[in-house]
DNA sequence: CGTCTCAATCGATATTCATCGATGAGATGA
DNA sequence: TCATCTCATCGATGAATATCGATTGAGACG
């Protein structure tokens, strides 16, 4: 903030000479980013984060039956979604008679709930 | 966890008639799930949230000629990644002389982590 | 068994998106 | 003024994705 006026580099250098401090980037950190991503994006629908937004409010699970009305796509868009949002480990679902039950899973959220902090 | 073995409803039933609790969800929650959806899908992709790991490990500024290098794809692929982070308003850049510097704006980020929490 | 219901899957389609190479914009310096 | 450098934008292309309607599969019930 304060002593960061000379971060800008000459203008005169040889070229290929670096402007600035060479960035390093473990692939550590590079794997867990990678991880990252994929919950980020099954969380980047706008669908799919409503969904997950409903599952959170109701703390125990919600029918699929009851999830559809909430949105404007027909059922099989809506049930699309949940397999993206399974597959990511974001929730879950059990099958008690004829209709499926989802819930989150509350790993996936803190784990970038983590990465973020 | 306890007393819920009776959340699965009796299959017997009049014709439209719901399943179980009916869910509710305010438009409130609504327009703020999606609003969390733009954040999330622009950290959603593996290169992107990968600028935004190397921006915050380097807590000043970072020039957009060491974070091409950084990545397999070419310099206006990254650009365009850059845009979709600043239109996203996860990162921010300030032009010096020649060079682009690119920094994280907490804010968008400190949004979705609040929101998972 | 046959039929009904709910949810998952399939096939097709239109849209979005990541990527590239080329070009453009702006600054620097000869 | 002109060449060079960095980065942004443009246009095209192939891949991924969101969506739909139709079908399938699994349970429940009679």
């Amino acid at each position: 903030m304060t002593l960061e006026l000379e971060l800008a580099p000459k203008v005169k250098r040889a070229p290929g000479e670096p402007c600035c401090e060479p960035v390093v980037y473990p692939d550590v950190e590079r794997a867990e980013a990678e991880r990252m991503a994929v919950i980020a994006k099954a969380l980047g629908d706008p669908i799919r984060l409503q969904v997950v937004d409903v599952l959170r409010r109701h703390a125990g699970e919600v029918c699929v039956c009851e999830l559809v009305p909430l949105f404007d796509v027909g059922q099989s868009t809506l049930s699309h979604h949940l397999k993206k949002l399974r597959d990511a480990g974001i929730v879950d679902s059990q099958r008690r008679g004829l209709w499926a039950y989802y819930y989150v899973r509350p790993d996936a959220l803190e784990e970038l709930r983590t990465w973020l902090s």
